[in-house]
DNA sequence: AATGAATGAGGTTTCATTCAT
DNA sequence: TATGAATGAAACCTCATTCAT
């Protein structure tokens, strides 16, 4: 989104020189790119949370890990559940993206790969425990969040539908019933993820995805 | 938490090893329960957390909910931590019992309505995953989750491959996978429980149980 | 009102010694004197706003003033506001009590007396128009000051009516419009008294409040 | 508020000696109504105090309320003591205005009249004691004020003295004293309408006018 | 002439903790 | 055993102000 932002702005930037190139140079500082700089303080606090937990993540760490005063911060979001908001829609769009990748072929082995990586990788699980904990204190949070989970269990149930049609997993349990078991079960090891690590292993990584596949595949 | 702790702590340890192992009694001065008074209050504690969530959950409000002051509180728990540790320790040992009363007849269906009804009707649900995550930035209950956890999936492996042993449950998959995948599909179930309360009724989680109890059925 | 509620708690002590003199010893540290040391920062609020303006009247500074912590403030009044309120409500009952005491008399030249000398002695010129200045953007302070001051006014008027019965105050203004006038003009003078505190010299305060009874006696 | 300041302000005063005493017609280009610009800002300022409290006053507010950003205010306005100074300029010269309206006539009920009409019309009422409060922890406004007060008191104890000679007026009390009192009491009602604005309807307004021409009518 | 990013000081509030009693 | 006063650190947030552009 930062990318196309920027593009757009750029091309603004075009249209005025080319019509009046001496009295509308644009005035003021350039805009910057307010997007992205949202985004840049979005995976500070991401990291932050991910390193430290949601307790610790303050204003002033997310600021300090970006390179910035909490002023800035609270410049980009209005407060903190805003920031918050604005993380939580981060995170869940990049939940969207993963299924949408592999909705058309149905390849559920590719889906918990993804998933997986995205939890290691990019600090998805020590991070999304803690933001649907924090939803307890926050209502709008927990609002958020149970909008977007409950169009990401479908999308995943959706998925499995197709692959039970194409007989690749078991059709005696309906799909958002496994849906909501295997979304259940992710979130369970992301939950334990940050208190006992060495649990998941790469090695041990493919065991459970393994294991997840036999536990749904036709018998 | 030094001396003053210490003190306390080996005052409880005498009483318990000279007077009487379990003692609830009152014995003479009612007022010597410490033990009694410390369950009191972790459960003023369990309560809080469990209404409000852990960010909540200040001292005060427990001792409010308990009908203390924050000084009681502190004067039977050292600090915050020891609060939470013990708070801890109580939950693990009801799941522990709950494994054991089922060790015998390795009754899965027994098991999963158990931890259904600790769940919601004991408060474990919006409890736990609290519990966990606040494990993020406290060192030594990382620590202790990590050990209870880890006995609690062995044992729970222990009775998932006498399952297997008797044929009542699929043995292609290992007893500790099969016992990893499904506690953690449990605590997916309670982190959300608090934001999608609507998605667990005892209706649902019937289906739920015999959905989980098919997707281990032998094939 | 401090000395009040300590002879109160002092009482209730000795029927407990005198009950039972050794296992009903008071728990925990003396009540001390809650009232008492609400007042005592209520004072040092009413100094700080006093000397330095509302704008400057900080917890901080109050907390300054009175020789304690923020965290101490903050421990007798919720929150600032709450603080205002029961500053707000201890000047008007001092305002109550300025009335009462000549109620009877009906003495207007002492209500006035009495009126610039807690505006002088008792710091009220350089406080009223702050406290009721701050109710613009505190609508529960704006709430409380106009049902006190409407009441403050109604007994003004009473013991103007009181006056004109008796022929010492004239009567071609009703009471209640000349009550309006006088403590418009009262708080006039406070408004600008911190600006120009040389125009409230004691001898132009003399001069003021003989004009002022002029300009109300009967033609 | 040096360098910058000192500049912009030398700029505008060349640009009226030179040009025209005046200066309201835009010339040539129209960005340099400086003085145009600083009067819209003023006039924004005046309405958000008016409408919210100085409290709420941020720069930031009456950059917005205006339709400028943050930026164009300081650059029109060295700091906010400067935009708040000059803004006590103008509606003293306002309040000014209102007396040489009237000197000639030397008419009290036009004048009271016109002075409920600013209070209510032009906002005056919910900004002046806001102004004046304001004062207290800003040594400049306080002196600027003090001045200007001074000099409207005397002006207007100069209109009552001429009312005082052709006999509309009563005379036993001088004429400085009541011009004194008169502008308390309209302070006074000013500093309690934002808290009680139902007792300035139109109707009472005229009985307040009545009730006060009453008051310093000549026996 | 004006923008908007960014700062940094300072405000209110919360809270675990200490401690005299 | 228990109270409740008090502390002090740290959190969130607001805002005047500065400054590159």
């Amino acid at each position: 989104m930062g990318v196309a932002q920027k593009r757009k702005q750029s091309v603004a930037e075009q249209d005025q020189s080319v019509e009046a190139p001496v009295a509308t140079v644009p005035r003021g500082r350039p805009a910057g790119d307010h997007q992205a700089k949202r985004a840049e303080l979005l995976e500070a606090a991401a990291s932050v949370i991910a390193a430290e937990g949601y307790a610790k993540a303050t204003m002033r760490r997310v600021a300090d890990h970006a390179g910035y005063t909490t002023g800035a911060v609270t410049y980009y979001f209005a407060n903190k559940e805003d920031l918050v908001l604005a993380l939580v829609v981060s995170r869940f769009d990049r939940y969207d993206a993963m299924i949408a990748a592999i909705r058309d072929t149905a390849d559920l082995r590719e889906l918990l790969a993804r998933w997986f990586h995205l939890g290691q990788e990019a600090k998805f699980w020590p991070l999304m425990p803690d933001l649907l904990t924090s939803a307890r204190s926050e209502p709008r949070i927990a609002e958020l969040i149970a909008g977007r989970y409950a169009k990401f269990r479908a999308d995943y149930a959706e998925v499995l539908a197709a692959a039970q049609a194409s007989g690749v997993v078991r059709d005696d349990i309906p799909a958002h019933i496994l849906s909501d078991q295997l979304s259940a079960m992710g979130d369970g090891w992301a939950l334990l993820y940050p208190i006992e690590p060495e649990r998941f292993t790469s090695a041990r990584a493919s065991a459970l995805i393994e294991a997840t596949l036999a536990l749904i595949s036709p018998r």
